[in-house]
DNA sequence: CCGATTTTGTTGTGAAAACAACACTTTTTA
DNA sequence: TAAAAAGTGTTGTTTTCACAACAAAATCGG
C-alpha cells in the first residue's frame, strides 16, 4: 500500500495495520500530494472540503489579513493535521493558507466523512476520531502557550517567554526552533528588525546565544520556576 | 433530579433524559457549587483533577505570569467547560485560574472518568465524548481568532479586529461585549489607559459608538470584506 | 442610601517598537 | 558555480505604547 510506513507513523493511524488503513482511506477518500518548498496545499478564502495531514516534511500555518500583513500562526511537522476544527465547525472555506516550508507529502481526507460517524463502520474509525480528539486538545494547547507568549508588552518577554518553553518542552537549554528569524518575527508577530536587533541585545549580554536556528538559554532569570 | 433543567440546556448534555444524567452524574463524580462573584472556581497551579462546566453565570479565565501580569484568556459562559483539552493532555495542574464574573454555578467532572471509555457503559458517553470534541474545536476557533487579533501591531487594529469579529458573529454592527474597557485590556494585552484613549479617538473619529458594553460599528472601513 | 471601592477618561513623559534604508551574508537555483 | 534571491544585522527616525498620576463617574456592599 502507497505511503502505509508514513501513515503508520502518524498519531492518528499509529493503531491501524494495512487492511485496516486502506479501508479507512476508501472511507475517508482520501488523496495524497507532494509539494516544494513554499508551495500552496491549501489557500485561505478557498472551499474547504478536506483536511490535511501531513506525513513527510513540515509546513507554515499563515494568516493574511485584509492588509496584506502575514502572520505565521503556527508549524506543522510531520503527522500534524490542519483543519479539523473547522472541519468539526462546519467552516466553508479555509480560514488560513498551508504553506510547505519543504519538500512536503500530504494526505488529504474528505472532512465531512471524517467527521460524520461512518455507516460503513470501518472498524476503527471511532479510534481515529479518539486519536483525533488528542490531536486537537493538544492544538488548543499549543495555542494557548502561543497566547501567554504574545501576551508579552515587550519583544523581550515575547521571545524569551517563547524560547523557555521551547526549553521546558525539548527538556534542555540547548536546543533547535522551527523558525528562522523573519519567520519568528512574523509568528510573534512583531518587527523583523526589532526582532533581529533584541535577540543581539539579549546574546550580547549573555542571556541566550545563538547560531542560526540552534539556541541555547543561559540565564532563564525570571523565566525560572 | 437537581439541576437538570441547567444541565439539559447545555450542547454536552441536551440530548439526555434525566435519568441518563443521572447515570452518567454518577459516572462522572459530579459535584455542584455556586460561586460568588471574583471568586475562584479553579486555582491556577493546583493539582488538576477535574474539568468545570458553567451552570450559569459566567467566568474568566485569567493566566498570571511570573512577574505578576493578569491576562484574561477567554470569558466562559453556560454551557461551556473549563479544563478539557488538559484532561486530554494529562496535565496535572491548572494551567489558569477560573474567576466568577458574577453568581456562577459550576459542576466539577472527574477529568479521568470523563476522558476514559466508560466500563458501566453509560448509554450516551460516546456521545458526550462527541460533543466535546465539538466544544474543543469551538474553543480552538475562539483561540485562533483571538490571536488574529493580537497579531495586530497596534491597538487600534487590536480592539477593531475584535470588534469587528463580534460584530459578524451577531450578525449586527449593535452588539454587546463581555467586557468593560479595564477586562478588555487584560484580554488584548494592552495597557487599560492606552486603550481607553484609543477607543475615545475612535468615537471622537465617528468610526464606533458605545456606552458601557454596548458598541456600534459605523464605519468598518479596511475590515470590510 | 451613603461611604468605600472600582472603573474610567485624560494628560504628559519616557521607553519601546515599527518602519525604512542599506550593506552584508547565506541560500537558492538555473 | 555564478548570479539572483532571500535573510540578517545595524542604524536613525517617527509613531505608538506603557506607565504614572489624578479627578470624575459608576458600582458595590453594608
Amino acid at each position: 500500500m502507497e505511503h502505509f510506513t508514513e501513515l503508520k507513523a502518524t498519531k492518528i493511524f499509529s493503531f491501524s495495520s494495512e487492511f485496516e488503513c486502506q479501508a479507512m482511506m476508501f472511507c475517508f477518500k482520501t488523496r495524497f500530494k507532494t509539494f516544494d518548498k513554499n508551495q500552496k496545499i491549501v489557500s485561505q478564502g478557498e472551499p474547504m472540503n478536506d483536511v490535511a495531514l501531513i506525513l513527510k516534511g513540515s509546513a507554515n500555518v499563515e494568516n493574511i489579513d485584509s492588509l496584506g500583513n502575514i502572520s505565521i500562526v503556527m508549524r506543522l511537522k510531520k503527522g500534524d493535521v490542519y483543519g479539523v476544527e473547522s472541519a468539526y465547525a462546519r467552516d466553508d472555506v479555509y480560514k488560513d493558507s498551508l504553506i510547505a516550508t519543504e519538500k512536503t507529502l500530504v494526505m488529504f481526507m474528505d472532512s465531512h466523512r471524517l467527521i460524520t460517524p461512518c455507516e460503513n463502520r470501518c472498524k476503527r474509525h471511532d479510534l481515529v476520531v479518539k486519536n483525533l480528539m488528542r490531536m486537537m486538545a493538544e492544538s488548543n494547547i499549543r495555542l494557548l502557550d502561543k497566547l501567554t507568549h504574545m501576551a508579552k508588552k515587550n519583544i523581550r518577554d515575547k521571545v524569551l517567554s517563547y524560547l523557555y518553553s521551547i526549553s521546558q518542552k525539548q527538556q534542555s537549554t540547548y536546543f533547535e526552533i522551527p523558525f528562522n528569524v523573519t519567520e519568528l518575527a512574523n509568528y510573534l508577530s512583531v518587527d523583523r528588525s526589532a526582532l533581529s536587533n533584541e535577540l543581539s541585545k539579549l546574546k550580547k549580554e549573555g542571556l541566550i546565544d545563538y547560531e542560526k536556528k540552534q539556541y541555547h538559554l543561559i540565564k532563564k532569570d525570571k523565566y525560572d520556576e
